[in-house]
DNA sequence: AAGGTTCCTAAGGATTCCGTAAGTACCCTC
DNA sequence: GAGGGTACTTACGGAATCCTTAGGAACCTT
């Protein structure tokens, strides 16, 4: 039920991977096809897919066609990706049955916001249920994050980055996890602009400034949500 | 399904009174206009009409300027009644916002299955309570919006915009998604011209410049509707 | 055709966010 | 314990975002 499968239809390799990169940490289940051949075929065996996101330039059957007999056989909400902008292009995706339409390039947060703001008006309503948990509230859908009753205003850069480490929560994530997550595959190396978010987002979150209670630090790896558990007591042996 | 209301509008007295008794010992509650100008006063005033039953020949302002002017300051289901059947009529009927077109003579099951069918296809997406909290009042099928008892004009942007929004009360909505719901997937790149209308509904229901009480931004994001609630304190650094 | 709305675009100024850098503290290995 | 690498903290200025206003285009009514 979280845990939604989503089909990637594109003919490049290097974007199906950034793509699967971003989506599998956004929590979705990703399976790939590279035409639209392929695209049909996975429908109509897979079955269970709940969203297609559909690379307009492909060789072979082109994006239209393939969202036309995809169309034919399942009314999966199908996203549509596109370098062109031209109206007609638009116009010939949406009557071929395209749900929404991004145009390239595009941020990963819109990416993603979009695929929850269509899954949403397709299937009812698809909600991440709020995080609680002694003194820490993280509620996803109303994107409100409050301390021991007390609201705190997060930026998007750290609520997004209390989100993946919540979401991911007793397991430690490593650093271009994190990186990719939040601004991409480009920018898995910008270690320490990791660190001064991880830093504005423990001092709006953290109560205590000499011991953390929510997010830890894995060493030479990255960051591991997990509340309460205090770090064993120092002790001289 | 309680008692709805039905506004009954044709010069023809003959011809109000045998439609209300039909209506009535079908168990509708009816209220009657002479002319376009009445309809539209009624509508206006009080009484949450919930289907509107209009004759298109009548005298002075026809019945289809009079639809045409209900359906701007209504999202009421119009039902229109005609002796003609030429297709430009109907045409123009569903033009000016009509819902259904009836020819004269018919018979009375067959107009109170269309009401039904109508009311049932209307009710089931549209037929949404008032929205009501301290100080606003936004009615959805009348398209009014008092605040602190003070009639307010909205423009058809501003309206759509602040529609979407309190039907989301809480949760932030993405500049995108509004975007898209108020003109369409092809323009979900026009911020500005979103920050604009939001600037002008603003302008018309927060009371407070300094302090706003119902439309919060959301930086990077979006927007979100949430009445009285204070700006969460933030920390200083 | 004139008057009135509504809406889009543009331009300014204010605000918020974030990337960089620089100094300090910590941890692990030797 | 010393040293090198890793992590933390803070601050500042550029960049992006947001707000506000106004002028004119497009549309609809009188």
């Amino acid at each position: 039920m979280t845990t939604a499968k989503i089909l990637l239809v594109d003919d490049d390799s290097q974007v199906r991977r950034a793509l699967r990169t971003t989506l599998t940490s956004a929590g979705y289940t990703v399976v790939e096809a590279r035409t639209g051949e392929e695209a049909v075929e996975e429908i109509q065996a897979e079955g269970a897919v709940n969203l297609v996101l559909l690379d307009l330039k492909m060789p072979g059957m082109g994006g239209i066609e393939a969202c036309r007999r995809i169309r034919k056989i399942s009314d999966v909400p199908i996203l549509v990706i596109s370098v062109l902008r031209t109206q007609e292009e638009k116009v010939q995706a949406f009557d071929a049955g395209a749900d929404d339409y991004l145009v390239k390039p595009f941020g990963i947060q819109e990416l993603l916001s979009r695929i929850h703001a269509l899954r949403r008006r397709v299937s009812g309503s698809e909600s991440i249920p709020p995080y609680e948990s002694v003194g820490l509230k993280v509620d996803f859908e109303r994107r409100r994050v409050t301390v021991g009753d007390q609201p705190v205003h997060l930026t998007p850069s750290e609520f997004e980055l209390l989100r993946y480490l919540v979401l991911n929560e007793g397991k430690p994530v490593a650093h271009h996890t994190l990186l990719q997550s939040l601004w991409g595959p480009e920018h898995t190396r910008e270690i320490q602009r990791l660190r001064v978010t991880i830093n504005q987002l423990r001092r709006k979150i953290e109560t205590d400034p000499e011991q953390v209670r929510y997010v830890h630090t894995e060493h030479q790896f990255g960051y591991r949500f997990e509340p309460i558990v205090q770090k064993p007591a120092k002790r001289r042996l």
